[in-house]
RNA sequence: GGGCGCAUAGCUCAGCUGGCUAGAGCGCUGUCUUCACACGGCAGAGGUCACAGGUUCGAGUCCUGUUGCGCCCACCA
């Protein structure tokens, strides 16, 4: 019985699956208990070994898993099985994200597709706030689901025991706890900013969530006319001045009209005011040297955009535009939002001078009909100059794809700016804690952190982590200010002088929106003191409005209900999904609570020695547009929450406030998968491919391994789409490689398993061991201990193998170590097809079954080659190392493949080869084999000889000593290149001649009749060719230059070229003659 | 506008600090169903390394510039 000639991924995966997450031993489990960062890496049970810890990206619980999800999953696999196998202690630590936008959008989009919501979310009669997270709730258990089994399909060996969620108790503590430490300190703060707005949503987007398309449209040219006329230095006298807009109904709040100092209008317009038609409304001309002058010659080819279309006077509007809110804080200006929530024009926030402008109210803003209806009211009054057709980027929702509305709002931030944040985790990198791969990713690291601006953390959404705090409006007097800031039984608290547990409050001045801040006698800011005699007092100039914030880490401390009781608000808002996203290598492990975070979920209860054995982790593997939304904030948060002296320093109540543990000290960086036109893959184009269809059709091995072999170090990677006809489903030829590769090693180790003698192949197919233990192990005694007169062939072909294993692991070490994925996949292929299949097994056909020793090494290297290839193809190795291991086999001295203690491949030591199994005696001496199987098979196939036709080699003495020394490499020879005989008689009449290295060789008998003619072409062409050669190989020669510069081994090697280049073509050219 | 990357065989990509007689896989051509594998073996065809200059004895590789494509950041006058 033997194995079938296919390796069907389907009859193994699931079996496979399966051993290794029921094995007793756990193999994906990591036990802290194990780690010590000091120890060696080693496989004896129960003994100490250094960590190794990967945190993964949390895919988005959005949807299923992309082709570049399992493209990074499949890089972090291969790390982390690669380490487990070298004996680290190791952890792949899984999970998902709530993505709060992306996931309310598409759930929101699906419920308005059913026709369940119709109308804006909030306010919906059908869906309150607790319904429609219900509802998401559903999704996310869908997705989570989903998500999971895909990654297992994968074969990812993640440490599912520990899977989070980052809305779960675990990930929700931390997120508590890190929002009250930042508020606390005064790096969360309450402002009013200008904030994109997504009007569909209606919600706070960060800058990263949106996007900039082109869209056509014109430029207006509005009349402001002018309170008074004015002469310019021209002579000029104006009554007004013109304004060039691309969204004119923004003119509503205009709070100014800026111009260029150097403008020679300036001086006769600066300080001069203009009436805003309808509105009445009377605003300053102001000068800023932000303004664009216009273009002298605007209609020159290369004059920027702005000053070919500028008249020289900007309308300033600091509610609805970015720079133009810049503006307005520069110069002091009123700041009017003429904008509802949901994009409609509205007197409701904010604005009060309507005036006659009331017919717009209502209208949606950066809409056509509101450019229209504005422009006709301006063109009725005469005010309309002209209007020119434009195209120019906008910014939309990434979510809803509607246009962004910069918007007026309160909303809550993060002060990354300060120095213990943005400049804190660039220090990182200038000091090398934190590392890029490839280094180039660095400067995009850098310099974000270089323009980085205050982080608006808060989202109008419902799904979400919800912002910690609570919110009274209160009015402050001379009088009352104490009572109405002391919020009864918070004294008690105050006693208990504890660092952990908290509370603490902000004082926001609501007609300012500053932040007042506590003025105690320690001068503790924010931090709540309750002893009444060391506030200072609420003075006159103090009175007013005042929000006042309480922020707790701890619901004990003051309850939800007793806040509520003192007329206080929770925060209606979300905080941004990146906010517990850049707590995931902390939060995962149980940070900030250590071993108490084992109430929260009772499945893991080594959470105390968790952190402290893999934090920091050791790489994060992600893709670069994550660099700035994630790497950033995670390093950010763990250096300022992180105890500075980590891991020394243990008491996670320390704050490193920037000077804690990088969350990783080396980032990779992978390139991103587009389709054969370069294009992104999209559910919108319709060019994504999901990993589980190529799993079916292919098996996950020939997927991990193409994904691998195409993991250069570049930034994008082309991958050819394909529908296939029959599933309809899109899939990529590429693919075809790895699938050849798995079953081009089933059946060389079924090839090899009988020859071997060994175990009964066909129950790896058929009737797989639910556990190979309890038979008999292959080795008896540890081969690297062993003397190496146990079985070390002296065979040439044997030294070769091995060397080759030697050297591969060698360069396989290196390129994990460096991730060069790509280059670890070649190696793999060229070791195990080039040279394991086509060489090596077609070598030792006639004799393996006899040599034992032979035996040793053939099933030594084999070994060594499931080991090495285990982690990018785990399913098919597992399987055929089910096999393997039955197999006896002598040690081989040099090469240290002891069994796996368990008998899964997947917990099996990393081989290891001594340096003195690199053999470049025998690599050269093989290589010179190959080469002569070579050229005498080019001249058979040149020559139409038939493939059985066993043939004549005629050589000189030296050849044959060489092909005699090594019986088995001599047999080799003559096996792949069909020779009958190997001679140093003289060739017939009718033999071919060929050189091999200068050596003047023929064959005979190639058929029973030669063909003169052809031969003669054959052999012109061979000297037209040399001659050429000859001419380069001279010419270099002759170069006085080369000769003089040139290192002289280069020198000697092209003479030694030339020599046998003209050896040949005399050769060559005596046998034409000969043949007339 | 700032930054980064890519342009090498029909396709997808290697080619590190300059020595190349430029490689791999797929595809193509020929041949072989020989007892590991036709998802295979063997052999072969196919490339002025985007373009123009420069440095050098020598450039796919280094420098400068040009063109084309892609990505990130900034930018709604």
């Amino acid at each position: 019985m033997t194995l079938p000639p296919r390796y069907i991924p389907a009859e193994h995966e699931p079996l496979v699956w399966k051993r290794w997450t029921t094995d007793p031993s756990r193999p994906f489990h990591a036990d802290p208990k194990r780690v010590d960062r000091g120890a060696k890496p080693n496989h004896a049970p129960g003994a100490k070994r250094p960590p190794y810890c990967i945190v993964i990206p949390p895919p988005n619980v959005t949807g299923r898993l992309h082709l570049g999800h399992a493209l990074n999953n499949t890089l972090q696999d291969i790390l982390t099985r690669a380490h487990r196998m070298m004996g680290f202690e190791t952890l792949w630590m899984p999970g998902t994200d709530h993505a709060g936008i992306a996931t309310q959008a598409v759930v929101e989009k699906r419920l308005r597709e059913s026709g369940e919501l119709i109308g804006p979310l909030r306010g919906s009669e059908k869906f309150t706030r607790e319904k429609f997270v219900e509802r998401v709730q559903a999704w996310k258990e869908e997705y989570e689901a989903a998500i999971t089994e895909q990654l297992q399909r994968m074969g990812c060996s993640c440490d599912y025991d520990r899977q989070r969620f980052t809305m779960d108790e675990i990930g929700s503590r931390a997120v508590r706890e890190a929002f009250f430490r930042f508020f606390r300190d005064g790096l969360i703060y309450r402002g009013k900013r200008l904030v994109n707005w997504d009007p569909v949503l209606q919600t706070a987007v960060a800058d990263d969530e949106t996007e900039m398309e082109e869209v056509d449209g014109f430029f207006y040219y509005l009349r402001y006319p002018l309170t008074e006329k004015v002469t310019l230095p021209s002579g000029e006298v104006i009554d007004h001045v013109t304004v060039a807009t691309t969204r004119p109904e923004t003119y509503l709040g205009d709070t100014a009209v800026a111009m260029n100092p150097d403008d020679p209008r300036a001086k006769a317009l600066v300080g001069k005011r203009v009436r805003l038609p309808l509105v009445g409304r009377e605003i300053p001309i102001i000068q800023d040297s932000y303004v664009v002058l216009p273009a002298k010659d605007p209609d020159a080819p290369e004059v920027d955009a702005k000053a070919k279309y500028t008249t020289g006077f900007l309308k300033v509007t600091p509610g609805h535009d970015p720079n133009d809110y810049e503006l307005g804080l520069r110069h002091k200006l009123p700041m009017i939002n003429i904008m509802a929530p949901d994009g409609t024009i509205s007197d409701k926030h904010g604005w009060t001078d309507v005036g006659e402008a009331k017919l717009f109210l209502g209208l949606k803003v950066s809409t056509a009909k509101a450019h229209k209806l504005v422009t006709a009211e301006f063109e009725k009054l005469g005010l309309l100059q002209e209007k020119k057709p434009y195209r120019h980027s906008v910014s939309h929702s990434e979510r809803s794809g509607v246009p962004i509305e910069p918007y007026l709002s309160d909303q809550w931030y993060v002060k990354v700016t300060d120095d213990r944040m943005a400049p804190s985790a660039n220090k990182a990198l200038h000091s090398g804690e934190i590392e890029f791969h490839p280094a180039r990713y660095a400067k995009t690291y850098e310099s974000w952190h270089d323009n980085i601006r205050d982080w608006c953390i808060s989202r109008q959404l419902w799904w979400g982590h919800r912002i910690p705090v609570w919110r009274k409006r209160i009015t402050l007097t001379e009088k009352n200010w104490y009572d109405e800031l002391i919020v009864p039984g918070l004294d008690d608290i105050n006693t208990k002088e504890s660092t952990k547990a908290g509370i603490c409050l902000q004082l926001v001045r609501v007609a300012t929106g500053t932040v007042v801040p506590w003025r105690t006698e320690e001068k503790k800011f924010f931090l709540f003191s309750f002893r009444r005699d060391s506030w200072l007092p609420v003075t006159k100039a103090d009175e007013g409005e005042y929000d006042i914030f309480i922020c707790t880490n701890d619901d004990s401390i003051y309850s939800p209900a007793a806040l509520q009781d003192q007329g206080f608000e929770r925060d209606p808002d979300v905080l941004d999904t990146w906010f517990s996203s850049a707590l995931w290598p902390i939060s995962t492990m149980g940070w900030p609570d250590g071993a108490e975070s084992a109430k929260l979920d009772p499945r893991s209860d080594d959470f105390d020695a968790l952190l402290k054995a893999f934090l920091p982790s050791n790489v994060l593997s992600t893709a670069r547009e994550i660099i700035t939304l994630w790497v950033s904030r995670m390093v950010m948060f763990s250096r300022y929450l992180m105890p500075e002296g980590w891991p020394q320093d243990q008491d996670l109540s320390h704050s490193g406030q920037g000077r804690g543990p990088v969350p990783f000290p080396d980032v990779f960086i992978h390139s991103v998968i587009q389709d054969g036109q370069g294009r992104k893959m999209s559910k919108s184009l319709g060019n994504g491919v999901d990993p589980l269809d190529i799993i079916d059709h292919y098996g996950a091995d020939a997927m991990r391994f193409v994904l691998c072999n195409m993991t250069t170090q570049t930034q994008d990677v082309r991958m050819p789409v394909e529908k296939d006809p029959k599933t309809g489903k899109n899939t990529s030829p590429k693919f075809d490689m790895g699938r050849n590769f798995c079953t081009k090693l089933w059946n060389a180790t079924r090839f090899a398993l009988m020859n071997l003698g060994g175990g009964d192949a066909g129950s790896a197919a058929s009737a797989p061991s639910p556990s190979g233990r309890g038979q008999g192990e292959g080795f008896q005694s540890s081969p690297a201990r062993s003397s190496s007169s146990s079985s070390s062939s002296s065979s040439l072909i044997d030294r070769w193998m091995l060397s080759r294993v030697a050297s591969t692991i060698k360069k396989v070490n290196e390129s994990l170590a460096n991730y060069e994925f790509s280059i670890y996949a070649q190696q793999m292929y060229d070791l195990m097809w080039r040279d394991f299949c086509d060489w090596y097994l077609e070598a030792i056909k006639p004799t393996v079954k006899t040599d034992a020793s032979q035996q040793a090494v053939l099933r030594a290297a084999l070994d060594s080659i499931l080991r090495l290839l285990h982690p990018v193809c785990p399913f098919v190795t597992e399987a055929l190392y089910e096999q393997v291991r039955l197999v006896a086999g002598a040690p081989v001295a040099g090469l240290n493949v002891p069994p796996s203690a368990s008998g899964l491949l997947c917990t099996a030591p990393w081989p290891i080869a001594a340096d003195a199994l690199i053999d470049e005696k025998a690599e050269a001496e093989f290589l010179f084999l190959q080469e002569l199987t070579d050229a005498i098979r080019t001249a058979r196939a040149t020559k139409n000889v038939e493939q059985r036709r066993k043939i004549t080699l005629h050589a000189d003495a030296d050849l044959i000593a060489r092909l005699s020394k090594d019986r088995v490499a001599g047999g080799m020879v003559e096996s792949l290149a069909g020779l009958e005989r190997v001679t140093a008689d003289k060739p017939p009449q009718d033999a071919v001649l060929f050189t091999f290295r200068a050596r003047e060789c023929a064959l005979s008998n190639l058929a029973d009749a030669m063909d003169p003619a052809a031969e003669k072409t054959s052999l012109a062409e061979q000297v037209a060719k040399l001659d050429k050669d000859i001419a380069a190989l001279a010419g270099r020669l002759n170069n006085a230059g080369y000769i003089q510069k040139a290192p002289p081994k280069l020198v000697e090697e092209s003479k030694a070229l030339l020599a046998q280049k003209e050896a040949e073509r005399a050769a060559a050219a005596r046998r034409l003659g000969e043949l007339g």
